[in-house]
DNA sequence: ACGAGGTATATCGAGGCCGATGTATGTCGA
DNA sequence: TCGACATACATCGGCCTCGATATACCTCGT
């Protein structure tokens, strides 16, 4: 999910550490501020696994400015990422809007729709209040104010999502029948 | 986080491990269910820290169930956890959600309703678009359809917290009142 | 002329998490 | 009665993350 977002970030600009973190610290909503033994590890693995290429960029600052590019292997890295192979559901929220984040750069508006069509599903499918066994979660769950918010919230949460996606998918749709 | 939900889940009735990570899973809401090889080893630590008791329960089921029992430094541990030692600011999402899902367990109304309050300050606090040196983030960022409702679902979601975060806060303290 | 604070990168160790795998036993349908 | 599946716990290696710490230079105010 950090790689995504250094992914995401480089397929715009080249950038170098500092700034990406400025920018990855901004995305992440303060909620988690990367930490550098988090973002440089992160940045040299990317470099050997052939996605980003590190360009020293010297003088134009106190320390010497490592300007990382996204190379095409890292372009197509992103792109895979975008599309997310079908297995792993969109369930983990951080991720997902991380990818909608930079859903833009999978240029396709048929892709992106499909996409988001797999969050709607996610989403349309009724979270289940019961164990595998049908057995209904404890009743105390139930009069307790504090879970009631928490469904309130998660409520209001779902339902914005939902009228953004159905309004966003119908939009790339008519876009795309009326280019093709 | 993991180990709040498990004080959590304790605090009402001792559980085994696999019953744990069923309530777990579901509370994290499919979002991520918890592995084997995280659950025991959390549980393993928490029982070395004196907040958990492990009492064999055998013959009833297929193999012998670990039944875990909440001591009394367990329950003060969920209570500091719920309290939330200020330093930390509750700005995961993730740990205020499961935070709220317990709060009930912190039975003084003028505690929990302290708990809303600092979460409302945290909401309240404008969402800063920008960079440290004032620099707004890059204005692609406002023209991509994607990130845009991203702003809008987020948007949704904190107008429904805040209201509800409002409301309750005010019956807290008015009971609060009331029973003084 | 000096120190505080920002820019910029880097490494290290401790510890946590994930995914895979293993080991039993009970239950239920074919 | 056989296999599939659920119950229930456990361990292991590898990878990742966090927090601390280090280095070094620049700028700006006093």
């Amino acid at each position: 999910m950090l790689e995504l977002a250094i992914l995401g970030f480089l397929r715009s600009r080249p950038l170098h550490g500092y700034d990406l973190r400025h920018r990855v610290a901004a995305l992440m909503g303060h909620v988690r501020p990367v930490a550098d033994g988090t973002l440089y590890p992160a940045i040299k693995r990317m470099v050997a696994a052939g996605w980003l290429l590190r360009n020293d960029e010297p003088g134009l600052s106190a320390a010497p400015r490592r300007v990382l590019h996204l190379t095409p292997e890292g372009r197509a890295e992103l792109e895979r990422r975008l599309r997310e192979p079908d297995e792993l559901d969109i369930s983990d929220e951080n991720r997902w809007f991380t990818m909608l984040a930079f859903l833009r750069h999978l240029d396709d508006p048929g892709e992106q729709a499909a996409v988001l069509r797999r969050r709607l599903t996610f989403l349309e499918e009724p979270t289940s209040f019961f164990y595998d066994d049908d057995r209904p979660m404890a009743a105390e769950d139930f009069d307790d104010p504090f879970r009631q918010g928490l469904l309130t919230i998660a409520h209001a949460t779902s339902q914005a999502e939902l009228a953004w996606l159905r309004d966003t998918i119908e939009h790339l749709e008519s876009g795309e029948r009326r280019t093709s």
